[in-house]
DNA sequence: CGGATGCTTCGGCCGCCGCCGTAGGTTCAG
DNA sequence: CTGAACCTACGGCGGCGGCCGAAGCATCCG
């Protein structure tokens, strides 16, 4: 089977508007039950049953049990990737849109998977770039000595793993690249536990708290909208 | 519209098995005529053109005419990007293969159709142009009379034929324009039968022997990495 | 144990869309 | 001007697949 086959079944998969719908609301990582996805996708729990087999056939998505609920989550974080990457091509088309409800707020400050996205990913990823924490590149990153220091010092180690260390993602809305893989993960982490930003009801939005606007201005010295 | 409703839009073009064969063989950064794309689609001239129109009117291509051709290619390197990230998710083993194993081979030197692209295939279109052997515009391309007397002796002379002679082809990884066309293919030709590149199996890489790297510094005055 | 809840399977309906044949517009060669 | 090559527009056919209602397991609760 050639890769385009294979492309072209993941992309069909995606391309029904119910499982989309599934698909975006599951790329903050949290995980769902079934009712729940019924209800974002906006079919009945029996249509979505037979959408999250496909999905989980196809291993877009894994399944834990819990009792009587069944968690849905993406299946790797390759697959928040890809779908981060339809939307940077999508995205224009969105831009010139109506802004609709939440938009501005997803714009300021989302998850992306499991790291920070939007402006607020953007301008910490510049603040580490521009102080020598990290080095970006097309295809990769480094941390620096100073920076393995001030990230030991900030609380947000990455944990060891296979996963890639540090990626730069494309930023759908912003253009521009912000940090991916365990450092991002670590940072987005350490923020949450830090109170600096809160998750909102049914969107990948996260808000910024009084605390966090302080803090992002003290340590990485990004000022952000009252 | 939401930006799942977006992500469905975009996704539903790329799942269509002739679409998908579409993009897939542009991936390269090439630029080919509707019949070709009707070729590799495996459906009819009618079928691709239908296909085809979805896919610019969705600005995933880009079209530009020439004499009663229609030349598409992809519309932007995030297209391109897009659709590797899917590859990654619907054949980890195939796109790291792609990826890692060829990545660095695929961008010094592979074909691009029939003739020579990446870095080689860059550098030999910079040095004829720079001696004044070749000169290349946004939509085509001429040789000069001592361009003729160096290919006539290097024993590259294009083929006599309907095809564009000599035409700019951007390059993908490089972004910068090699030469395609009659005058594109008979230099590969010529190349390979000399034996100062050889086809690798199942990857457009190319290698370059160590007759090539003599060859290619002797007659085009252009170096390459041992 | 019986009812309620969460989820899946089955069956049938229906609409969308990919497909090609025919026909027509445009460009180029002779 | 004629014929050929390339591409597109239109119409009708056929099948894939999404959708829901009804029914069937599994689990939890009182």
């Amino acid at each position: 089977m050639s890769d385009a086959t294979q492309v072209a079944r993941i992309a069909s998969l995606i391309g029904d508007p119910a499982r989309a719908n599934i698909l975006s609301v599951l790329m903050d990582g949290r995980a769902l039950t079934a009712k729940e996805l019924a209800f974002v996708a906006r079919v009945s729990p029996q249509t979505t049953s037979g959408h999250l087999a496909k999905l989980t056939e196809a291993e877009l998505l894994t399944m834990e049990r819990q009792g009587r609920h069944r968690y849905f989550r993406l299946a790797s974080p390759l697959v928040g990737q890809m779908l981060e990457s339809i939307l940077a091509v999508a995205g224009p088309e969105t831009a010139r849109a109506t802004t609709w409800r939440g938009g501005e707020t997803l714009r300021t400050a989302r998850t992306c998977y499991d790291h920070l996205a939007g402006r607020l990913g953007v301008a910490l990823a510049d603040s580490l770039t521009q102080r020598d924490f990290v080095a970006l590149s097309a295809d990769g990153g480094e941390v620096t000595d100073s920076g393995h220091a001030f990230l030991r010092d900030f609380g947000a180690e990455p944990v060891p793993g296979r996963r890639v260390f540090c990626r730069p993602c494309l930023d759908w809305s912003e253009r521009r690249p912000h940090i991916a893989g365990r450092l991002g993960a670590a940072l987005a982490h350490r923020c949450f536990e830090l109170g600096w930003v809160a998750r909102m009801r049914d969107t990948r939005a996260v808000a910024i708290t009084d605390a966090g606007r302080q803090g992002f201005q003290a340590r990485f010295g990004v000022t952000l909208p009252g």
